[in-house]
DNA sequence: TCATAAGCGAGACGGTACGTCGAGTCTTGCA
DNA sequence: TGCAAGACTCGACGTACCGTCTCGCTTATGA
């Protein structure tokens, strides 16, 4: 889905194998990708074409098929380059806590136009591109998750859920609740938003 | 976003103001929903041209803008067409179970692909298309949701859900996990899935 | 190579089988040929994109592609419109002399840029085009050399070419001569060069 | 046209600047040449793209821009270090029988398609590139056409030709004829066609 | 003998044109 | 007035070459 920049991570043996030919453009590649990103923001996944992007980057179509399958693909990569950063995840000892400010983030984060457009662009384009699809859960939606899925267990440990609640149900619940509001019902991402979940799942009356 | 074709109901109405010239043909219409349904299912939203929906169904491209304005619009069309038969609601007096119920039969219309194609086609293509988001709303989601509410009441009411419980955030949790499997994570639907949702709802244990 | 427009020159046939849809626009096509002809004069076979006719012409380039095969197709049917109504013969009783006429004017065509640079686009093009090739033979050369032809028979009969004389062999010469300065030595076609080649013919000495 | 290797042809002269570096390699050189040959012969000037010449010579395009302007110099190249050797002229003291076999001899290499082909893509080419039209003219047209200038004279003077024949005249009309069966009528040159092309130089009859 | 200088293969780069496809619109003649 | 047929404009697509430009390496000369 992305460029093989990341091929030689072992530099002894990029030193052995030096590749010739003249280099990939780091200059061009940082050109593709903001200019996607910011055509993006105020116009849609249609209605940005590559011809757009390329001569709005200062690069040649070729160029960008060259390192790139797919307009989405090229998308991909600006997403997760701008987010990637914001991915860091909170310490501490409440595990209930910590996931409530996870939600927190993520629910800020989808309030941020910048991030919130590209992700639903992706999300929508993935629906029948399953490479894309798959792209997307590794290099987004996964890593979160397998997070969080150590803070419901840890949680359900501390005894804050109840024992035998399966963590991928709980998952689901929290997080399809974020996404059905960013997709389907269009409801805004409140601050308090979060919170709500969490406590809703309690929402079983005390067997007495 | 539909055809006016329920603009005159009245029968007598129509007889006196009886419109000039030839009246619309009911069997281009079908003739373009059922092609349409037929091609997304085997091509998706892109690779499915007006150009095919027009020459599969044997009716001119004219004729379809003229009824339609969007190759959304008509998809909307073929599909409610095809599901609207099947949004019935359970009866009875145990409100959970037959929120339950309603769940599974979510799931399990779902997961025949006639159905879940061009559902999961049009909330892609309602993501930059807010009157398709809108019709999809109103005329898929809305009266699901509605009664799925009044359950929520209910089981609140009967005690078996806890007092206070807000239901627009137990419904977001519910459908939202349904959608997440469905736009997102690609997890299959099995048919207790949706009773590890409502059971999921007790997660929290019981405040001793 | 060209427009079927005259598939249908039987009229009855025509009207009975009326065809249906929207007719070709001949605003189009006269607009593409008169497009292709004025930017050839200034930019030559390459330098004329496709793109540029069909701006050029207000014309989208789909339309062009629906009717021609190919650039050089376009060509051959701009360059023949234009020189069509200069095809007559001449006529008189004087064959030798109606030749040396005839080949003057193809001579003077050929000295006018607006016909001489097309003419030789396509004798290039048509080097690695045979179906240029061929029909630029059906729709310039064949008709010209089929009257000069008569014209060389004429005159053996009447005496002014040595009996036995092979006609095609003398119309390669004296065409092949033309042609030879206009494709390989760049000599100019001076008004009385036609002249000196049919009186060239004679050029051995009498058999004493 | 063509690379400058013979700017230097002056030993002591070269000796003396003799230039610093790798020198020229010969072996890309021929590798070029051969493979222009070989690609044109089966696939026409276009269809025949540098890369293609570079790849299929295990050269790098850089080496081919360093030696030649243009993709036809390289072609120029290619057909004349193909037909040098053959250009050499009869000898005798029959000067039109000596014309005959310089005639025969071009119709003969004409009639093998590694020589006819390059060389009528050059004609083609050289339409609309005058650097092309003029070192096709001094490299392969002005030699053969010098010598052959002689031949008429020499029959001419020797009583061959009738006395006054314009030298320039004849043999454009005898090459010409060549070049119009090769480039525009198609006809073959069969091995007799010289012999009735100047036969037919005395088509007039003697005037009695 | 080692620095300097040019040539070399590989291959990425900015461009330009290609020929195709889908979208909506328009124009016929017939029903 | 609806309709099938089908031509129209527009604009994006993804590909192919062009001619230029780094790279790192090789092969010469000459200080």
């Amino acid at each position: 889905m992305s460029a093989e920049r990341n091929s030689d991570v072992d530099d002894s043996t990029r030193a052995a194998a030096a590749r010739r030919g003249r280099p990939r453009s780091e200059r061009a590649r940082r050109a593709v990708l903001a200019a996607a990103r910011e055509l993006l923001t105020d116009r849609g996944l249609p209605g940005l074409s590559v011809d757009d992007i390329a001569s709005h980057a200062g690069v040649s179509k070729a160029t960008i098929y060259r390192w790139w399958p797919t307009k989405a693909a090229v998308l991909m990569d600006a997403f997760t380059d701008a987010v990637e950063d914001r991915m860091t995840f909170p310490t501490g000892d409440d595990p209930l806590g910590r996931l409530r400010e996870q939600l927190g983030r993520v629910a800020r984060l989808m309030n941020e136009p910048a991030a919130r457009r590209p992700f639903v662009a992706l999300v929508a384009a993935s629906q029948h591109d399953p490479e894309l699809a798959a792209a997307l859960r590794d290099r987004f939606v996964a890593g979160r998750r397998a997070a969080a899925r150590e803070l419901v267990i840890e949680a359900v440990r501390a005894g804050q859920l109840a024992a035998g609640t399966d963590p991928d149900t709980v998952l689901d619940m929290l997080y399809g609740a974020l996404y059905y509001r960013l997709l389907v019902s269009g409801d805004p991402l409140t601050p308090d938003y979060p919170d709500h979940l969490v406590d809703t799942l309690g929402a079983r009356p005390p067997v007495a």
